[in-house]
RNA sequence: GGGCGAGUGGCGGAACGGCAGACGCGCACGGUUCAGGUCCGUGUGCCCGAAAGGGUGUGAGGGUUCAAAUCCCUCCUCGCCCACCA
């Protein structure tokens, strides 16, 4: 029930802030290269269109809007813009389900949700809107990828991929989150394929030096995920004979100091190699082991403790230092796509290895003075440092003089050298699936793979399929449009076939960013005297679900930008902020558990501003906020405090405030100088303390202080409507007409803190006697530490 | 198994190595109100005490320091990331 006191009614407040806005066009950034403001770019991570605005689009989007609203008020030209990343599966799931088309459920999502945005007062340049499943943005998806065609950063090969058998699609690494699809949970299998790829490898490298950037914007948190990621590690790639082969094998070995102590070779029982190299006697054993670790998808493969198993291959390798003969095994524990696929196991120095050799009774020689006991008979294997022993030359040596010392030896003998390995492998970017960027590639009977000219792009998908045909059969859907399928050959003009696969939307993803800056921009996907000017941006927010994923494409995209000269920055964002997820009572909404919060639902009951207002005042933004322990109900009460002070003020506006009382300005500018600097260092919640706490001084100054007719009654109102404005915005734009002022408060200009009025006539000093508070002296800030000694001895 | 982070009232959370618990919720009491709610005010870590006051207190234990929630070590618990990664 609508209370006849209540000083404001949200919805109509909100509908008629809404259209001033639109109609003072506030959020619009300048790409006026003569206006003179200082830019700045605040980039959210765009909205995937599935239904309405949920809770968590309704805190990222303020934590973001608190910011850009900051930017705004201190006079910076800011860019805060907003898009849909509006490709991908689900729209398709819903296509086939209603027997429609994905761009109806997609397009219609779009409007509700920008509807909602609207209604969220975010403050959005919405001219700059994009849309990843337009056209016009994806024929640069295009544009992009014949780019790195043309440089060799994408390619086609096969191998084993992931593939999830519920989306029917292939993943990359990336997307297979402990052996399961990021999207649909299912688990990943392995399957032959020849796909396309990124040549993310070749940027490992720098992707990990130029960390050194982001170190303070990121979190330590995201820069450790990232760089676990990329695996980075030093070692030795080794050539080992194996007998009845012409070409020795290589293994990859982050302690060459222990080749003496390799007492056995094991290859990965689904390598290639495995099946080539084993005796005709272990032949059937080999399948028969082949056919078990098959059936073993990745969650079972990790499983703790899992007895080692393998077999015997029949054969021999040679370790190269010292002739031994080895015998060499195929076993589950050695990853196919990892290093060479093969190994030397050490067991005397490597757990695993030493499982390994005990399950089988294989050797086991300790090659480092550890001061372990003999692993052999332990069972606990030595890894650590110490003197090199039955290592002939190395013998005596560290470990670090053994590495570099072996890795000479081998170099000279050419029979190995030091090397660098990462766990980073390339991007898979096939998708056999239809609602996304054709890829731009003709295959051709005789020119093979040919990119579609510019001016063909952009090849647009087939509008004519719909609902069941769009049904995942294991091949892309768009290998059915025949006639869209069969056109000439670029090149030679003979009969060809086009790509059916799409892209991943990671894809769209990695650049939009840029986009923004120019979205009509039609010589190529930005204008790259718009993004020099706008990037990188300043502040990016979004989930940590992207810690790894989109943000490491991201990166990895603008290097590749860089080198084509397209743009002169190599890292795209330089402060990241990942917020927290909005759960309730204690666990993630979900519809199986019934506990879903819905934003719209709350927006009705509270208010826009009390919604917003609790999100940012719920705690630190990185963390997860229990909406169970929330209370929007208590938001709007103080918002309706707050707002009850801007009505009160009877003071003229403009009047100055110099001769008003002294401890409300002093509060008051104080609060100003906390603020600023608590929602710069990303400390919302404490700001808002703040403010609530201005708030109080106000509310006594009025009622039992100086009165509400007193000038720091105003400069307390003002302050606080501007320094409010940037989480709750209605309700302070309501406050500021109050206060006798036209236009918008978005315009008011952010209080600026006079120092003279921060430093205090008298502190209270403590006097401590061994931990213990013995008294307390109000004193001058400007006491010298003698006199202070001389009070407190005497007290 | 490895790495990172976090443990503070009944609850969400504050505290450059310097008065622990700001601010808010909740609760109690008072004012306003016919009443309830709203609103305004006071109090509120725990224990003893009518009060003044005293004791105690930041997961556990130890250390550094005049002084530790904060820094160091060990342990416990929880969260996240990676994981037979050679």
């Amino acid at each position: 029930m609508i209370e006849e006191e209540q000083q404001y009614d949200p919805r109509a407040v909100q509908e008629k802030w809404q259209a001033r806005w639109a109609e003072l066009d506030v959020f619009a950034a300048s790409d006026d290269p003569a206006d003179p403001r200082e830019r700045r770019y605040m980039l959210d991570m765009f909205a995937y269109p599935s239904g309405d605005l949920h809770m968590g689009h309704g805190e990222v989007f303020a934590i973001g809007d608190v910011i850009a609203r900051l930017w705004l008020q201190q006079g910076y030209n800011v860019l805060h813009p907003i898009g849909w990343d509006s490709f991908g599966l689900p729209a398709e799931n819903a296509a086939i389900k209603r027997n429609a088309h994905p761009a109806e459920w997609t397009y219609a999502n779009i409007e509700t949700q920008a509807n909602s945005f609207r209604r969220y007062g975010i403050s959005f340049d919405w001219s700059r809107r994009l849309h990843t499943s337009d056209p016009e943005y994806y024929r640069w998806n295009q544009w992009l990828f014949t780019r790195f065609f043309d440089r060799g950063l994408a390619y086609r090969k096969g191998g084993l991929v992931n593939w999830c058998p519920h989306d029917q699609t292939v993943l990359a690494n990336e997307q297979v989150i402990a052996g399961r699809c990021e999207r649909c949970g299912s688990d990943v299998i392995r399957r032959e394929l020849t796909q396309w790829f990124f040549k993310i490898t070749d940027y490992a490298d720098r992707l990990l030096e130029d960390m050194k950037q982001l170190e303070g914007g990121w979190s330590e948190r995201v820069l450790t995920m990232q760089r676990n990621w990329i695996g980075r590690s030093e070692g030795a790639d080794v050539r080992f004979e194996i007998e009845g082969r012409a070409e020795p094998v290589t293994v990859y070995t982050t302690r060459p100091d222990t080749l003496y102590g390799a007492t056995f070779f094991v290859v990965a029982a689904d390598a290639a190699l495995a099946a080539e190299i084993v005796s005709a006697a272990q032949r059937p054993a080999l399948e028969d082991y082949r056919a078990e670790v098959a059936k073993l998808n990745d969650i079972e493969r990790l499983s703790t403790d899992k007895e080692k198993t393998g077999v015997f291959l029949g054969v021999h390798a040679i370790n190269p230092v010292n002739g031994e003969r080895i015998p060499v095994w195929a076993a589950d524990y050695v990853l196919a796509d990892y290093g060479h696929g093969a190994i030397m196991a050490v067991p005397a120095h490597d757990q695993r290895d030493l499982d390994f050799a005990r399950q089988f009774g294989l050797p086991v020689q300790v090659v480092v003075e550890t001061g372990f006991e003999d692993p052999a008979v332990t069972g606990i294997a030595a890894p650590g440092e110490g003197r090199l022993t039955n290592s002939g030359p190395l013998d005596g040596l560290t470990k670090v003089e053994a590495i570099s010392t072996i890795i000479g030896i081998l170099q000279e003998r050419e029979l190995g050298h030091g090397t660098v390995n990462f766990r980073l492998r390339d991007w898979l970017i096939s998708r056999q699936r239809f609602w996304g960027t054709p890829i731009p590639i003709i295959h051709c009977p005789s020119c093979g793979e040919v990119a579609v000219p510019d001016e063909d792009l952009p090849v647009t998908l087939p509008d004519n399929l719909r609902g069941a045909e769009l049904a995942p059969k294991g091949v892309s859907p768009l290998a059915g449009a025949e006639e869209w399928v069969n056109v000439p050959c670029p090149r030679c003009g003979e009969a060809a076939k086009r790509d059916t696969d799409t892209m991943d939307t990671f894809v769209d993803s990695s650049w939009y960013y840029l986009r923004y800056t120019s979205p009509g921009y039609t010589e190529g996907p930005f204008d790259p005297e718009l993004v020099r000017r706008w990037m990188p941006a300043q502040q990016y927010i979004g989930g940590i679900e992207h810690a790894v994923m989109h943000l490491l494409y991201t990166r990895f995209f603008t290097k590749a930008l860089y080198d084509m000269g397209m743009v002169d920055f190599t890292e795209p964002f330089e402060r990241l902020l990942n917020q927290g997820q909005v759960i309730n009572q204690g666990k993630a909404m979900s519809k199986s558990l019934g506990n879903g919060i819905d934003l719209g639902q709350q927006i009705d009951a509270y208010g826009v501003d009390a919604v917003r207002l609790t999100m940012i005042f719920a705690g630190p933004p990185e963390e997860d906020i229990d909406w169970a322990d929330m209370s929007a109900a208590a938001s709007l009460k103080f918002l309706a405090r707050a707002h009850r002070i801007m009505t009160e003020v009877t003071s003229a506006p403009g009047v100055r405030f110099e001769g008003g009382d002294l401890d409300l300005r002093r509060v008051t500018h104080r609060t100003v100088d906390e603020v600023t600097r608590l929602v710069e260092g990303y400390r919302f919640n404490v700001a808002v303390a703040r403010m609530m706490e201005l708030t109080n001084a106000a509310r006594k100054a009025i009622d039992s202080g100086p009165g509400a007719a007193d000038p720091a009654v105003r400069e307390a109102a003002e302050a606080l409507a501007v320094m409010l404005s940037i989480v709750a915005p209605y309700v302070t734009e309501e406050g500021w007409e109050a206060l006798g002022h036209s236009g918008s408060i978005v315009r008011a200009g952010w209080p600026v803190a006079q120092p003279e009025l921060l430093v205090q006539d008298s502190v209270t000093c403590v006097v401590q006697v061994t931990g213990k508070v013995r008294d307390r002296l109000e004193v001058s800030p400007s006491i010298t530490d003698e006199e202070l000694e001389k009070l407190a001895l005497a007290s």
